[in-house]
RNA sequence: GGCCCAGUGGCGAAGUUGGUUAUCGCGCCGCCCUGUCACGGCGGAGAUCGACGGUUCGAGUCCGUUCUGGGUCGCCA
């Protein structure tokens, strides 16, 4: 039977419940954790979002109903804080006190709940996100969130003391098919017509640089009608910022000082709060690291030449190796033909792995298969010195001995090799060195660390479209030696675009945007827009730059990411309160869902197909 | 859209070459217990083994289809 707080006022949280505070009456709120009773006397864990305190009843006239409490009923204590007579309890903050209760009010009583509200259980994720607003009753998913709404104040902090300015752009904005599938929503007094939701407030952000508010950030939501992903989810939260009068050292500067504030902040905010105490100490590491020596910058072609990623993980070594110029004329085929057709042959060296079962190099196969590689060849020295491999009848002795060599090979390794095009070797050894980094332990899941990936390609063809698209956006600054080429080898332009990759990750990115209005038209045309076309999905910008435009820079992280990573978390869905599954679907709230047919009539909608 | 993994009382798991009452831990219910905090003791309830179909004398186990969730490739300017 529910009773209302009759009056009662919360005086404190519990795990704000202190030694100082013995002798004192305190008000309590909070959910039964536990209950134990031992006949005569009755323990009661009570547990709000700063922790447990233990309740105790021992007197003879105490309220029966301490016996037999239901686990998650809320419930409102007031009582005595005391040092406790028995055993103190050192796992938990309040361990040496207790609360001796007068009154006891059940606020709600609980059913008993689908699963056990506690950290560390197995529970099905699909069953813990019908019930999420149980699963987050747990101390570490509470505390997931609770640290994310932290380290958002730091930014917020940061870039407000930066002077920048948090400005709120709409969410109903004009649809853009350039890019990810937007998530349209159709408007009642315009039948036929629809908004998109933004994919990301790029073009609002711009245009503020053209009012003049000079910097400015917002936390903002934007969503892509694209799969989903552990680290992809359709709407999701963007840091997202844009300076005027600036170039790209300047926002890398200002955002390898908000990274190295962070790092130092974070760290008391994580033990607080009980994120693990190895990723703490490494964040701090890392905090005094980015302090004294920045975030170093690395090309993006040395980055996919040597990790063969545009977001490499610098936590360990394994290079790739090219070694094309080594086998270009030797006698295997699925060499020489791959660099005959314009592509190339690479390598890794798994050190100490040359006794690795032949089970698990085709399961490694397999790994490159995926990423369009046709086979991996491989060279396994044994202990002894004797070589065992998938092509060495192909290849004379000393040709063998020089590709040993090339990729520094030793007694116990094992070299695997890739040929392809640039982009399917680069894919496939990049996962490759994913896959063996973390199976040979090479990995310290504690390290952060962050690089800035710069010179992106401005460019990228793309076969489905036959022609070249924007690799960041129609927008981005070419580089500015390179733009003499755009006419006659247009994929080798470079653009002032850069990436943040924390641990392999993109944890953001951003670029410089083109201000001068000729730049502009050429892009443009590039890309294959006509200036009709142009004008009517970005007119309103390119009209806005006739006035006046400062050069501009920006950048956006993704927060969701960036919390997960700092918190240890697996998944985005674990930093998001309410995350959505791989169909894009909410199991909680059974989202989306059909609408009325009246809903569809006045929108002007019919639905033609379903299922 | 493709590939891979998982689904057994409320929760998590075990279940051998197919064999008869499906096992264990947690939770839940009842009784007992005055210092517990992974409380303890005794007793109890609770399962059409994700669903459908097939093979078989017999299916949790084998086969097919399908549903649900996860990972990943494509996709994500």
């Amino acid at each position: 039977m529910a009773e209302s707080m009759q009056g009662l006022k919360r005086t404190m949280r519990c795990g704000e419940v202190s030694e100082e505070m013995i002798g004192k009456s305190v008000t309590l709120m909070g959910w039964v954790a536990k209950c134990r009773n031992k006949g005569g006397i009755v323990f009661v864990d009570l547990r709000d979002r700063t922790g447990i305190i233990q309740i105790v009843t021992e007197s003879e006239g105490a309220d029966e109903r301490w016996g037999s409490l239901k686990s998650e009923s809320a419930i409102a204590v007031v009582g005595t804080v005391q040092k406790r007579g028995g055993a103190v309890n050192p796992n938990l903050k309040t361990g040496t006190i207790e609360v001796v209760p007068e009154t006891l009010r059940i606020l709600s009583t609980s059913e008993t709940p689908p699963f056990l509200i506690q950290d560390g259980i197995d529970t099905r994720e699909d069953l813990r996100l019908k019930y999420r607003y149980l699963d987050l009753r747990r101390p570490e998913l509470m505390h997931r969130i609770m640290f994310r709404s932290r380290v958002v104040q730091m930014i917020r902090d940061f870039l407000s003391s930066e002077g920048f300015l948090d400005i709120e752009t709409p969410s109903l904005i004009g649809s853009t098919p350039e890019g990810a599938r937007d998530y349209l929503v159709p408007s009642r007094v315009h039948p036929g017509c629809f908004y998109a939701l933004p994919q990301s407030p790029q073009l609002l952000k711009q245009l503020l640089m053209c009012s003049g508010f000079d910097r400015y950030y917002q936390i903002a939501r934007c969503f892509r009608d694209e799969d989903l992903r552990a680290d992809r989810q359709p709407e999701f939260t963007q840091v997202d910022m844009e300076l005027s009068f600036v170039d790209q050292d300047d926002v890398i500067d200002v955002n390898t000082r908000l990274l190295a504030y962070l790092l130092e902040k974070m760290p008391p905010v994580m033990r607080e709060l009980e994120i693990d105490e190895a990723l703490a100490a490494g964040v701090e590491q890392a905090g005094r690291e980015v302090r004294e020596n920045g975030i170093p910058r690395m090309t993006w072609k040395e980055a996919m030449d040597r990790y063969g990623s545009d977001k490499p993980d610098l936590r360990f070594g394994m290079e790739i190796v090219d070694v094309s110029e080594v086998v270009k004329s030797c006698g295997f085929g699925v060499f020489t033909g791959a660099i005959e057709n314009g592509g190339m042959v690479r390598g890794l060296n798994a050190k100490g792995q040359g006794e690795m079962p032949r089970k698990r190099i085709d399961k490694l196969t397999e790994t490159a298969k995926t990423y369009g590689a046709k086979g991996l060849a491989y060279i396994a020295i044994h202990g002894d010195g004797s070589v065992k491999s998938s092509f060495s009848k192909f290849l004379t002795e000393e040709e063998l001995r020089a590709l040993i060599d090339a990729m520094g090979g030793e007694n116990g390794d094992l070299l695997l090799f890739a040929a392809d095009s640039f982009k399917v070797v680069s894919a496939s050894l990049c996962a490759l060195r994913l896959e063996l980094g973390e199976e040979m332990g090479l990995i310290d899941h504690n390290a952060f660390r962050f690089v800035w990936i710069v010179d992106f390609p401005l460019l990228e063809w793309s076969d489905e479209e036959n022609r070249f698209m924007a690799m960041h956006h129609p927008f981005t600054m070419p580089n500015e030696e390179d733009w003499k080429n755009i006419d006659t080898d247009p994929g080798s332009v470079r653009a002032q675009a850069y990436d943040i990759v924390l641990n392999g990750c993109e944890m953001g990115g951003g670029s410089v945007r083109i201000h001068m209005d000729d730049v502009q038209e050429k892009m443009l045309e590039v890309l294959g827009f006509t200036p009709e076309r142009a004008s009517e999905q970005f007119g309103f910008l390119l009209t806005a730059f006739k006035y006046g435009v400062p050069p501009h820079a920006g950048l956006a992280y993704g927060l969701d990411r960036m919390i997960m990573l700092f918190a240890g978390a697996d998944s985005i869905r674990d930093v998001i309160a309410f995350p959505k599954v791989k169909d894009a679907s909410d199991l909680m709230m059974s989202a989306p869902s059909k609408v009325d047919e009246k809903q569809l009539e006045e929108l002007c909608l019919a639905i033609t197909a379903e299922e």
